[in-house]
DNA sequence: TAAAAATACTCCATAGGTATTTTAT
DNA sequence: ATAAAATACCTATGGAGTATTTTTA
């Protein structure tokens, strides 16, 4: 025989009511397979855990000993087999979030971190900010559970990626620039007005997507673009930009940052570039909080495109 | 259904070995019946826990969460059930002894502890040096588990003695008595002698056994003793004996003490007056460490004597 | 003597065994 | 095609019920 959680809860039952018979009422079970049981469990540990007295029984020092135990053990089980379900839904354990530089700035991506927060306060958030490369591949290794990632479609190996919002791009100009000083901050600017003038791009192998969506709406616009300073940060292309070194796009959500010697200027033309917000995970065994993140953030995604 | 401790340890057999038919074979049965006793663990928390693979199975993420518990619940099973033998092996648990002042002189009392210690180091020994009535409604209130005591017969309501050792008593003189500064340590005194010394004496009430003893040895040889102080404490008997207060008859082990002012004589004559030593412990429902003990203390005494 | 635990026995629920099918790669 | 898990079905251990005896104060 081996000692099983009944045994235990048997013997918690009579402990506390210092009473077989009691204790078998409050169990809803007879007194005889209750002392049995009780009997059973004394001779698997080979101790004696009550002296039988003529109205009812207590415990011996051993019994006391293993009841305290006992006790704990349920306890422990009954949290266990909690914990193991609110994993499975999601609403415990960690996840391990990335998201690009750029990120914090566009509000849907704090916001959503916040909501889900507060949905699922026992899971473990943290928080990762890195380049569009190093966020596949954290994906990819496991070390990222799920990411923000700029680009719309073309999932990396192995992964599954949502797009949620699309936004324009908007230039960025030294304000010292004749575009930029004069008109109030939405006065549009066309882009072929910037063939000229030379555009800080990002590191293409770093990602892609504003390389060539900016290439592309310049060629649409009819010119190819003077290429100045190339980076890979957004926020470095910003602070080049606020030296006189050029101009770029960038996605309009980051005029929620002011930097100074930056203006921003949304774009006229026939070309209306854009910028993508996309979710991407791993696609096998994600954890219940990932589909629950990606679930919450796709429900938010559609709900802003609504308003 | 409920969980048992039967559904963890296959749970946890199938999640190490990752591999059901393997699980079953280290279990020692078969492979359908576990692939059941799994199943029902998952129905009854209602939470996948295993990946169902071509070769084998793995956890989900839920799955190790509970897998962590699992496994320290069974550790803490079987921590408890090897606690509770250790208790009623009286290896473990809690000892309160209590002593007369005068204990900590008698060389034995000390060795018994010390041996005891070594024997069952995991039993928090506490010790109470007391009067002779305070150790009695100790033990019979529960504050106490066991008591040396100063007495040879007849156990107080509810308790029960076992003599222990015998040892001679030796009369305590001032340093500059007449009898006390010649002669050589072991100069034995007749107690006739002493018939005009003022005796201190111990308060009946605290422990009548060495007033009566002092008062029969003293009718013996053949005069009443001059009742001088009295007090309730050897050692405060000894202290008045160095001011010059009078003499005292004390165990010989006393002497293992040395006190300024204070000279131990034997005695000599027909009269050979005796201290008693023995154990004490509640009659009902002693623990196991108290049982060990005693036991452990008999032996000693029997060894004690022998040699 | 009375209250409660232990014992003797019976029954059936279910853990575990055997044979086979289904599933995933 | 193959390894392994799932399913179907059977067996039998032992947990739980009923009736009675023993124990303790």
């Amino acid at each position: 025989m081996a000692v099983e959680l009944r045994h235990l809860r048997y013997f918690v039952a009579v402990a506390q009511e210092g009473h077989v018979t009691r204790a078998a009422e409050r169990l809803g079970l007879q007194q005889p397979p209750l002392s049995q049981q009780i009997k059973a469990l004394e001779r698997e540990i080979g101790v004696q855990l009550f002296r039988r007295k003529a109205r009812g029984v207590d415990l011996t020092e051993a019994g006391r000993t293993l009841l305290a135990d006992a006790l704990a053990v349920l306890a422990r089980v009954d949290d266990a087999v909690e914990g193991t379900r609110r994993t499975a839904a999601g609403k415990q354990g960690r996840l391990r979030i990335g998201m690009p530089p750029s990120g914090p700035f566009h509000p849907f991506v704090p916001r959503m971190i916040r909501r889900f927060r507060e949905e699922c306060p026992l899971v473990a958030l943290s928080i990762q900010e890195c380049l569009r490369a190093e966020l596949v591949e954290g994906l990819q290794a496991g070390t990222l559970d799920v990411a923000f990632i700029r680009a719309s479609i073309a999932p990396p190996e192995g992964l599954e990626l949502h797009p949620l919002l699309e936004e324009p791009l908007v230039v960025a100009l030294p304000s010292t620039h004749a575009l930029a000083r004069p008109g109030p901050r939405s006065a549009a600017v066309s882009l072929d007005r910037l063939a000229t003038e030379p555009f800080i791009v990002y590191a293409r192998r770093q990602g892609p997507a504003l390389y060539d969506v900016t290439l592309a709406a310049c060629a649409q616009a009819g010119f190819s673009p003077v290429l100045g300073q190339e980076t890979d940060r957004i926020i470095s292309a910003l602070s080049l930009v606020a030296s006189g070194l050029g101009v770029t796009l960038v996605p309009a959500s980051m005029q929620s940052m002011t930097m100074d010697g930056v203006a921003f200027r949304p774009l006229r033309g026939p070309a209306q570039p854009k910028a993508f917000l996309s979710i991407a995970a791993r696609r096998n065994a994600p954890s219940a909080a990932v589909r629950q993140f990606v679930a919450m953030v796709r429900r938010g995604a559609r709900e802003e495109a609504a308003s």
